[in-house]
DNA sequence: CATGTTAGGTGACAAAGTCACTGAAGAGGT
DNA sequence: ACCTCTTCAGTGACTTTGTCACCTAACATG
């Protein structure tokens, strides 16, 4: 695969043909299927991941059960949290899995070392990349802590459904969205389904008022 | 002020002599007082703070008036959240403050930019830097949708207490802390009292049982 | 000592998390 | 088609946390 792959990668500083032609000497190229586990507290990478198609889903569970998703990782983003798991010693319990197959372009330490070296079209992109989740963990950070429910429901909703209006979600997997219990994603489902906003079947959600889930993500 | 500072920045990356000598060249210093704001939604910063001494608190607000401390600055640290800011244009709502008298230095982002492209050594700190706010931004997310108050509250306690047994903090100050309430943190304040793990007087706790107060924290 | 300000207490209620249990929907085999 | 197993969703009771309104206590100042 000597496509031009670096293409993809984007952000203020995307990256320019000379870069990318030296990526392409050191970099491998590696496919995941969907579901299989990027990174993980038993599983501690020692290499970058860069996403040239497909989907990563992080997140963090606790020891009771529940789970919450920090951010998603796109196409043409790289993954700098397995960096920060590089460097820090201590064990959490962040992991990231491929949400859809997924083709990465893996760059080993030495490697990642020498192009942030020499590159700075690169390493600007690296540090695009650390601000981006700073940022993305800052807003989880505000959601969770003085964020509603009802509010975070609307919004994740909305943006898992983009331009479609049904979702393939069940409660669990919307609570493990946003780290709360089945349960309390039950009940504001019933009250979204009792004012009209949604529909629900087993494992799909339409959202027939898209609209007046809009007004509720944006308010309190 | 031509003295050794930089002797004073640690981690895995400790600055060598050269680097050393090389930002003093380019930095600036600058004090700051106590309660003074470091950075915040109303005031961006252009520049990168390293801090030589004193303490500075990052916090985030929400619109309702509850406020989370996301990390502490210490000295020998930097303040890599300032750039993030100043990479992302998004508004947000984090600010920082010293929580005592301040002595930082000032790096220009020019001259930053010069210095990761050349020194070694400094690309390593900072890239530390990132990692370690990234991983203390993922413990708070952690506590924030997976911790019990009476756990996170002690935790607090015991870290902000140090090794002295009191504690100058008003409710108000502790729940800001914590990202909570007032009201809540005086519940379970006087749940502790009731439970002679602390005694309280007007803006002041003493901790009369450390070791109850840790069996505490370190379970559920 | 009078007065204003800030810290802290209280009770009632709402929102969210926990627990134990129920029934319903679909998948797969016979 | 029917049975069975598994996963998904609904429910009620209860606990914890957050919100609101209001009150009292402690200190600071003139």
């Amino acid at each position: 695969m000597t496509l031009d792959w670096t293409e993809r990668f984007q952000g203020t500083a995307a990256l320019p043909r000379a870069v990318r032609d030296r990526l392409i000497d050191v970099a491998r190229i590696i496919h995941l299927e969907e579901g299989a586990q990027v990174f993980g507290p038993a599983n501690v990478p020692d290499s970058l991941f860069f996403l040239y198609d497909g989907r990563i889903r992080v997140s963090q569970s606790s020891d009771t059960g529940r789970e919450i998703t920090l951010y998603r990782v796109d196409a043409g983003e790289s993954c700098v949290l397995t960096t920060a798991c590089m460097l820090a010693e201590e064990a959490y319990n962040a992991e990231g899995v491929a949400e859809t197959e997924v083709t990465a372009v893996v760059l080993p330490k030495p490697a990642f070392d020498r192009l942030v070296t020499e590159e700075e079209a690169f390493r600007k992109f690296v540090f695009n990349a650390y601000s981006k989740r700073l940022i993305d963990l800052l807003r989880v950070v505000d959601d969770v802590a003085f964020g509603h429910m009802d509010v975070r429901l609307a919004e994740r909703l909305l943006a898992l459904a983009g331009d479609v209006k049904e979702i393939p979600a069940t409660h669990q997997q919307l609570a493990s969205e946003l780290g709360t219990a089945r349960e309390v994603v039950s009940r504001v489902l019933s009250d979204f389904q009792k004012r009209e906003m949604i529909a629900q079947s087993r494992g799909r959600i339409a959202l027939i008022d898209k609209k007046a889930l809009k007004i509720l993500a944006s308010s309190k």
